[in-house]
DNA sequence: TGGGTGTAGATTGTCAACAATCTGCAGATG
DNA sequence: CATCTGCAGATTGTTGACAATCTACACCCA
């Protein structure tokens, strides 16, 4: 139940690199518990997403391609449309300045150069405006792909011009939150998040494809 | 392996009844295996939605209530109406061919009054329309969402006349797709899924809130 | 009689050992 | 020299046993 959320976190952060592969002995003794759960915590996390189950081979940390990384911002996009206009019907005036305020860090962070605090605040963002929507179900669902997202690890040469311009993203659509503008705010929002695939794209580019030293890597 | 699929057959065909407690003993001697698989399939189950676990005190086959099934119906909308878009775009004649077969198939269950098979058709035709999009990412979340709906066990009072109403908007759609009109298609598919979700409000209310002798039941 | 309490049984959580399978390498063979 | 074969070690899959926790019922007491 704990390895589970210990993994999980570990994945997330980057700590597990992603394609490395998880050995059950190596992952019970670094938490200090026997096979038993770990496998448990390595079937929940399969169906998670963020693993990769072969059968009598072992377990891998799941590796995105671009490909499905952009199904999965389609897919952002078309939920974020709904959570925009949902979140606009619902967000107090409170709410509108949480939002604010989110935008606020973010901007203090790429002024200070400082990339981690600016992504962590760009997630709780959206995060929480899918969360003021209202719908849990959608939440959980959002929250999921986000995290598959976390395991396209691209290059992340975010210049600060780009992120500038996300920003300014992100004003327009608490403005129209702010102003009760529902199907703008949806709008904005799934522009939002398919300009943010056209920004991972060019990232990748120069990248190419995922080099192979970072595959089945061995961890743990 | 094998367990976590049988399990998931008997829950979402409604072998496992909505509620009951899964006892991992009686189901590891009814699978014929030990404890250890028994619980390693519960802990995906979990992540797929289809049970609960209670820490020291056992699993459940998941219960959906009304607010959770609406929040399912919403987002089987918004996905829909981009599914409907996408197949559109992506469907061959045969494709469309294949669809007005598997509405003939649910207006035969319909005229000989099986319920089951227009049930299956109706679900197979919904998920073949998603797989149409091309995004297997959807698909996944699809599926998902249509399994944990099947968790919400209504009155099933399914009248004919409903079912007829149901059958015309399933044709009304797929004429959209073959005649390459998504926005419509997809306005379309929208309209039937919350339309569905008001069908399941009428079935709902007669016989208002779940029974309680459904819950906790023992099984397995 | 109603309610609290303690205990016996059942159930879940964890572990270590055993069986089955895979992996890597040395040696044979053409 | 390349490829196939077979074994040794490592890893995964499964099992039965033990510890921790919960549940239900009998019992006691006000």
């Amino acid at each position: 139940m704990l390895a589970q959320r210990e993994l999980e976190r570990m994945i997330l952060s980057g700590e597990l690199a992603v394609g490395s592969k998880l050995n059950e002995n190596g992952v019970a003794r670094m938490l200090g518990i026997s096979r038993g759960p770990v496998r448990e915590a390595f079937r929940a996390l399969e169906a998670a997403g963020l693993v990769r189950l072969e059968k009598n081979r072992g377990v891998f940390v799941r590796q995105i391609g671009v490909a499905e990384a952009d199904e999965i911002y389609e897919l952002r996009a078309v939920l974020d449309e709904y959570a925009g206009r949902l979140a606009t019907e619902q967000a107090s005036p409170l709410d509108v300045a949480d939002l604010r305020a989110r935008i606020d860090r973010m901007e203090r962070a790429v002024a200070s150069g400082d990339l981690d605090t600016y992504h962590d605040a760009n997630l709780g963002f959206h995060d929480r405006l899918v969360e003021l929507a209202g719908n849990a179900k959608m939440l959980a669902l959002y929250r999921r792909l986000v995290n598959e997202l976390s395991l396209h690890r691209r290059a992340t040469l975010d210049q600060s011009g780009i992120l500038a311009v996300s920003l300014g993203e992100h004003r327009a659509i608490v403005d129209c939150i702010g102003s009760g503008q529902a199907a703008a705010a949806g709008r904005l929002l799934r522009d939002h998040v398919l300009a943010s695939r056209e920004r991972m794209h060019q990232n990748v580019r120069p990248g190419q494809a995922v080099p192979l030293t970072t595959r089945d890597r061995q961890s743990a």
